[in-house]
This record gives C-alpha cells, structure tokens and sequence, in this order.
RNA sequence: GUCCCCUUCGUCUAGAGGCCUAGGACACAUCCCUUUCACGGAUGCGACACGGGUUCGACUCCCGUAGGGGACGCCA
C-alpha cells in the first residue's frame, strides 16, 4: 500500500509494510524528499489498543490523574480500542467508595469514559499471590527474612559507601546452612538481573539505559502475603490486556522493574509512554499550594470541561501550531509521537483564554443552568424571570466572561431583586450630580413609546445633550449605578430592556431613596 | 549519596542539518472600537541555558558543564 501528499516542505511518501514477523502489525513509513532517508514515523497494530486508567483511590481527582486520563482515553479512542479503569487499592486501608467515586465524578465530568467494569486490584490479590508463588517455584524469586531494621542498615551503609541503596541479595542464593529465623514470615523477593544494559523504550522519551547493578531485589509479596503495587500492576495490565501504558514520568524508573516480573513470566512488555509531570506556575511540582490541584476546583471556579480538556491537552502536546483543539479534532490528531519531553507550567492566563474560547461556543440554556447553580452556592434563587432574563442577554454575557465565576457575577444584578447592595464606585456615581441626571432619566422614562434599547438610547444621549455637553458617560455611570448597584456592567440599555420598565423605575426609586 | 529524565520568548509550544532575519498562542505594552468594565481588531516587546566538538553549514547530531524535575519503601 503507498499513498503520496505534499506539506508545506516536502513530498512525502506513505508505505505501508507489513511486518512479516507480526503478520498483524504494519509499519507506516515516510521517505522525505530526496529520498535520502527513511524513518519510521507510526507503529500501527491491528491488535486493539488497550489503554488504562490506575488512580489511587486518594479522594479527589488530582489535574495530573485526570491528563494522564485523558491522554489515555483518546489514545484508545483515537485507535478504536479500549480504556480500562481500575483503582490500585493494593493497600487497601485507603481504599473507600466515597475515593472511588470522586475519581469517578471527575471523570464524568470531564467528559470521559471507560471500558467494562472498576476494577480494584485488591480483589485480584489472591491471582497476585499465585504469580509470586510461582515465580518462587521457577527460581524466578525467592523467600527474604530480612528484617526492616536489617533493611534500614543496608540502606545507610550503602548510602556511606556510595552504592545505590539497595538490599543486598543475601537470601538470594542462600546456603542450606542458612536456616531461616523463627518467627519472621518471610517475604518474597524477585531476582533482578545482575548485569548488563537494561533498556525501556518508550514512546515519549526514547530508549533509556540503565546498567542493571542499578537494580535490586525488590519485594512483590509483603510478609502478610499482600502482593506489592510493583507486583499487582504487572499482573493486572497482563491479565487485562493492556498494550499501552501511558502514565506520568515519575513511574519511568518503576518501569525497569517492572520489566523485571514481564520477563520472568514471558510475558510481553506493552508499550510504554512515560509523560512529564504537571508543574506549578512556579517552576515546582504542582502541589495544593499553588492553589487548585484537583479537578473539582477546576470546574468550581467556573471553567467548562471541554475548555479543561483543551487546556490540558496542549500541555504537553502539540499538533503544529493549533491550539483551540475540540474533542473531535482531538480524537483525529492524538498521538504518542507529539508529546513534549519536558514538564510544563500550568498557566491560568492561558487556561483562562481557552475557556473564554469555549464559553463563547457553549449552548445558552447549558449556561444558563451552570449559572444558576452557581448562585445556589451564594444563596440566590433565580425565579423564572431571572432565568429568562439572563437567557435574553447571555449572548452578551458569554462574549465577555473568561469562567462561568465571572459570568455570574457580571449578570448578577439581572436575578437579584430589590433591596441590593451598591459597590463603593458604583454608589460615588450617585452623588447630586448623579442623582439629577437619574432623576431626569426618571421623569422620561414614562414619554417612551416602546421601552426598548434603541429608544433608550436615544433617551440618554439625547439627556446627554441638553445637560451634559452630548458627553454620554455622565448620563450612563449614575444610571448604571442606580439600576445595577455597580460601577461596570454589560450593555445598560440592553440590560433596562431585559429587566423592563417596571423593574427599572423600582430600581431608580430604591437608589435615590437609598443615597438622598 | 546513587541512578534516570529534561532544557527554544515571562508561560505553552512550532522546529526532523540549509526553508530561521527562529513561527504561533497566552501574558504584557500601545493604538482602534466604545456609555463603563470586558469582548473584538491592529501593531509592538520578547527565546534557541553555557562550553566544546562533528559538518561546507547546527536550534536541530555528539560530549561536557550548569540549572530544573523524578526515582531510590513490606506507598501507590
């Protein structure tokens, strides 16, 4: 098969090859013009992909989880295959349903979903156990009853001698002289490689080496039988299916041994994406302090799930110079190839321009509900003629807002009723000055024909003649002040044409009331 | 202490040895629009961490240095 395409710089020329060791994989290739080189630029399988979706179930949805989430979720998509959701509560006294399911509101929320049922690692423990125990039966691992005092010694004096940190092997090839200790119940322990070039490819960061003395004997089953994390993943991702793992960079290391168990039970290594970390504005790893770290916060302070998803995205990856990446698009662009190699900031200036991107896309009557529950969060009911007002300007009001925050607030003053409170700037507009010109707005109001923003425009500016050399804004400042109780807002006549004549004239009578 | 990874405008990034006088976006500044605040439009400011190689030619490849991040648990 071969196709051809010109970009921008180059002909490209697309073969298609199978490979004929894995007669079910095929190789996408591209010749650049000239044809001096060609690289390998997709690995397609016609196996199903199959991705997962591991949190710890730590009660919230941390940003971090919830990119690798969707990272995962439109690998799987994007190749027609499957995305897993399991909870890695090997220790099980952290797990609770209530963790479960914020993970899983979080995931709802953003839009993403999954595959077959949750699946809690610790119900698997007794199918980890049997792997280590066979393990211990091949020669592959064996019993340790080192004690976590003898441990910690190991630890220091390496640390002294300058080696790595590492248990020592000492129940590795133990003698029969060695007899074990009474009433220590032993742990099992894997044998690592001793020697050699350890390499993990992975599709982010490329081939990474390590010298195998850099690896030790790491424990896969504690002393009470429990399988470690090390040991349940390997298991689980086997059993599961799972031919990519896509997850955050700090588990690149973890992958060398977990490389380990694969190849003791011949199993086949997945393919690996380790993704740089998240970090805070500042440089350090994104942590509560730099203020919102979860995923619920996100979307209480007003952004939209699609606007997160494109933010997120974009952290990250790239697809040449886009940036406002909708979810279809997404689904037709994602790939391992474009992921940055470098952690990146979270940047809430940019974050913001995204979701003032989506805002102005989103749906009125959708907008309109998020608001509402916004103001149930501040104890405003919105009767049906708040709804609807806020309906005949949201047009209006979701060109201006960069989160549903600042949406609310901006359109507040259409669902309050009478008395209201008036902001400092806003309650200086109504000095005498100001209120002579809302009194003479006052006494017009009844003269007009259709209360409508036109005619009311006409009003003020025609007001603005006659008393304020034609400057409009001494007419609008006051009277914003008297019927919004702010000193800025969107559009007054077409606010005064929503709220209606009756509305306005109680406002203004409240105001000059209020400041006579 | 040991090992691993990373490094292009303030931030997110484009870049696949000549397309680069390094492109885009956010932020910032100025101007325009305007009844306010925003939105929008235009223009501007602004980076290849440093030092060595390889090459006719390096942002791009290699090696060092510095800086940042991560991992070294009977946590996940």
């Amino acid at each position: 098969m071969c196709s051809c395409s010109f970009s921008r710089k180059r002909l490209n020329l697309v073969f298609i090859i199978e490979n004929p060791a894995k007669p079910t994989t095929f190789y996408l290739l591209l010749y650049k013009y000239p044809l001096e080189v060609s690289r390998e630029i997709e690995y397609h399988s016609l196996m199903t992909v199959i991705t997962r979706f591991p949190p710890s179930p730590t009660g919230f949805m941390h940003i971090g989880t919830a990119r690798t989430g969707l990272f995962n979720w439109l690998y799987a998509r994007r190749h027609g295959g499957k995305m897993l959701f399991r909870i890695e509560d090997t220790d099980r006294s952290r797990h609770s349903e209530e963790a479960v399911q914020a993970i899983v509101n979080g995931l709802n929320w953003l839009g993403l979903d999954w595959d077959g049922d949750i699946v809690s690692q610790f119900s698997r423990s007794d199918r980890h156990a049997e792997v280590a125990h066979e393990l211990v039966k091949t020669g592959k691992a064996y019993y340790c009853y080192c004690t976590p005092e003898e441990l910690e010694q190991m630890r220091e004096n390496a640390k002294k001698e300058g080696r790595p940190t590492f248990y020592d092997r000492r129940w590795r090839d133990a003698p029969p002289s060695m007899t074990p200790p009474e009433g220590i119940n032993p742990v099992v322990r894997i044998k690592a490689p001793l020697t050699g070039e350890r390499i993990v490819q992975d599709k982010v960061q490329g081939d990474v080496k390590v010298n195998a003395e850099q690896l030790d004997d790491f424990i896969i089953l504690r002393a009470d039988g429990t399988p470690t994390y090390m040991l349940a993943v390997v298991v689980d991702d086997h059993d599961m299916g799972v031919t990519h793992v896509i997850r955050g960079d700090d588990h690149l290391n973890n992958t060398f041994r977990q490389n380990v168990i694969y190849e003791a039970m011949g199993w086949d290594i997945p393919t690996y994406a380790h993704l740089p970390l998240i970090l805070g504005p500042d440089g350090a790893k994104l942590s509560k302090r730099h203020g919102a770290t979860s995923v619920e916060e996100y979307r209480d302070m007003g952004y939209l799930p699609e606007a997160m998803r494109n933010y997120l995205l974009r952290l990250g990856w790239s697809h040449g110079d886009d940036e406002i990446i909708d979810q279809e698009q997404a689904l037709q662009w994602f790939d391992l190839e474009n992921i940055n190699q470098g952690a990146a900031r979270f940047d809430f200036d940019k974050l913001n321009y995204v979701n003032a991107h989506y805002l102005k896309l989103a749906d009125n009557d959708r907008l309109a509900d998020l608001v509402i529950d916004l103001y149930k969060l501040r104890d405003i009911s919105v009767s049906d003629i708040g709804r609807a007002r806020l309906l005949a300007r949201m047009d209006e009001l979701k060109s201006r807002a960069k989160t549903l925050v600042q949406l609310a607030d901006d359109a507040e003053f259409l669902v309050h009723g009478i008395p209201f409170e008036f902001e400092e700037k806003a309650a200086a507009q109504l000095n005498e000055d100001g209120k002579f010109i809302v009194k003479i707005v006052r006494d017009r109001l009844s003269a007009l024909e259709n209360f409508s923003a036109d005619e009311l425009e006409i009003l003020c500016k025609s007001i603005a003649n006659d008393h304020r050399d034609g400057k409009l804004g001494k007419v609008m400042m006051p009277l914003r002040a008297a019927i919004t109780g702010k000193a800025s807002s969107p559009s007054l006549v077409h606010a005064m044409e929503v709220l209606g004549q009756e509305e306005v004239s109680k406002r203004i009578e409240y105001a000059l009331e209020k400041f006579a």
